[in-house]
DNA sequence: TTGTTTTCTTAACGAGCGGTACAAAATCAT
DNA sequence: ATGATTTTGTACCGCTCGTTAAGAAAACAA
């Protein structure tokens, strides 16, 4: 496996994780290079010989975070019923922006505030915009399984989901509680269409 | 009303509403002073000659942008029922977020994405506390006026519209059109107690 | 050993940042 | 006119930013 040339004296992976930290508080912009390699326990120039530029790292940094933070999607989108996918995407990320020990809120929300200053922006609303269409191709689904009763908008609903979802990042970010959201997720999903009659009441048990 | 010295070669209100533009589009830390004195349509000593620093500068931009892009808060805090309150209000931001002509999303959101920047980010989360406030002491009102049935939680009810503008806010920023918030104003609404019988279907009317 | 290759450390680069010194210019009061 | 006072324009300060040049150090292959 080792070629010709000094070994790297760290782990990648353990760094990768390090920065993801950095710029889940910091955000982007905020999160400097001196910042960024000293929790990495790295000098700046290894950064760009195993990351490359910052955007580069931000980009690995943001599809770390992704496969390690917002695994509540995926999961999700598997339940078996729209309602229950929706339960379990707005219960999952209330969890997710308020986890005790991590840095309060989304990295894919709050990391760039506004557009212009470089690619970044896009990025992540694009990855925002992914997540957005994952749901509505699931709701898209649901409404051909006649799981979700013929006239809902499967974009509407799911640009719902993501509105609600970037507010809990904003709000855990400002402090609010996790109960609070997870209160906000059960009252949201009161304006989920057809709650079938029978999964409602009983999946919010013993949440809180 | 002159007093001695050079008279000031510039407008300060049409300078500070130059000043909120910018920082709306950039953020704090995104707004540069040298493009805030071109865009104000002066020099940089003048600017810290008429506002003080950029914190300084920035606060009585804040203050401008409440009180002429936020009218519509004390709007919705006048309306006779919690209801119509609660619906004025989610309406009322999904517009302004999506004002034609001036940039998207709401500059108490946007402009700070991350703590620890400087005091900023305190100002602006203590802005929404406050808003936050102003409709859960609305809610307790309507509770004691039997407005609102007992039971219901006036600080969640008012947490729920904070969290929802605050997701309208970064979803216009991302290019959401304005007929999907005002999609998701109404289907929020369903999720709020006691539409009172008569005014939810008449409201929403004519609006799309 | 002797290259070859890769990573390491140190130190610095140019650019842009928020903020300011300084003197010329423009107003008031006397 | 003559100060006193305030703003104006220019030019600059020290600092931090992202990024890199340069050489020492550590591994492999011959």
């Amino acid at each position: 496996m080792a070629g010709p040339g000094r070994p790297r004296a760290f782990d990648t992976d353990e760094a990768l994780d390090a920065a993801v930290e950095v710029f889940w508080r910091r955000g982007f912009a905020g999160a400097s290079l001196t910042e960024l390699a000293a929790a990495m326990g790295v000098n700046k120039p290894s950064v760009y010989g195993a990351f490359g530029d910052k955007a580069q790292l931000f980009q690995a940094a943001l599809r770390r975070y992704v496969e390690r933070n917002m695994a509540y999607v995926a999961d999700a989108l598997e339940r078996p019923t729209a309602w229950e996918c929706a339960q379990a995407f707005l219960v999952g990320n209330a969890l997710a922006v308020t986890m005790p020990g991590r840095p309060a809120g989304c990295l894919s929300v709050q990391a760039i505030a506004t557009p212009d200053d470089s690619g970044e922006y896009a990025v992540l609303a694009e990855n925002r915009a992914m997540v957005q269409r994952m749901f509505a191709d699931r709701f898209r689904r649901a409404l051909a399984d006649g799981d979700l009763q013929a006239g809902e908008d499967p974009d509407e609903l799911a640009t719902f989901l993501i509105t609600l979802s970037s507010g809990f990042a904003v709000r855990a970010a400002d402090g609010t509680p996790r109960q609070s959201l997870l209160a906000m997720a059960e009252r949201a999903m009161a304006a989920f269409p057809a709650p079938a009659a029978d999964s409602r009441s009983a999946t919010f048990e013993g949440r809180h």
